[in-house]
DNA sequence: CAAATATATAAATATATTTTGAAATATCCT
DNA sequence: AGGATATTTCAAAATATATTTATATATTTG
């Protein structure tokens, strides 16, 4: 199944990608979506006591990583985890022994 | 196959990992190593044109993170890549997407 | 054992990347 | 329009990584 080669592309965005999540905000902020399904900005940041635009920076990371996405519901942007991501991410962790 | 939640120290472990390799210098080792089987470090450094304690830094942190190991022979050591490590990054990468 | 060669480690410094906080700006609803 | 919510931008602070220089350790050979 492996490709023959190590890929430098692609094996700077898997970094880049791994290293964008494995930061304890940003695992918090997944581990609420795991629970809640969906949060806007505002309770993700009271939540977490954080700023309010620390907490959108941060969401904005993980869903350009692929890990989140949002939908604008009026006033409010509700972020979720991207079905399936999450798995992926995972498998990929415990192939990397 | 995955397991269910995100595990932190899991997460971190491959993104240190991933990270680690991702570097222009250490990725140029291993593609001397996907070739040559083995080297010892002054033909790494003279090869690649880095001074000795450079490279003697990159093979250890890639034999740090499972990527390389070493033998050593009188007064040389070689490194070479370890059977499979590479094959499993290549896998682990291309599940990142 | 002393000299030569090969490699590793450590300390100091330089460089790059991330994080954060504050302020400005945008968007949407009533 | 006015208030609530969210995003963007920018610069300072904190962290992480890299590079260099010097020094230490190990091994062989004479």
């Amino acid at each position: 199944m492996a490709t023959q080669k190590l890929d430098p592309k692609k094996l700077e965005e898997a970094a880049s990608k791994l290293r964008a999540i494995a930061h304890p905000m940003r695992i918090a902020i997944i581990g609420l979506l795991e629970r809640k399904n969906q949060m806007n900005v505002t309770e993700i940041y009271e939540t977490l006591k954080i700023e309010q635009a620390s907490a959108s920076h941060h969401l904005n990371i993980l869903k350009t990583k692929g890990v989140l996405d949002s939908r604008r519901a009026g006033k409010n942007t509700f972020y979720f985890l991207k079905p399936h991501a999450l798995e992926q991410i995972i498998d990929c962790i415990n192939r990397c022994h």
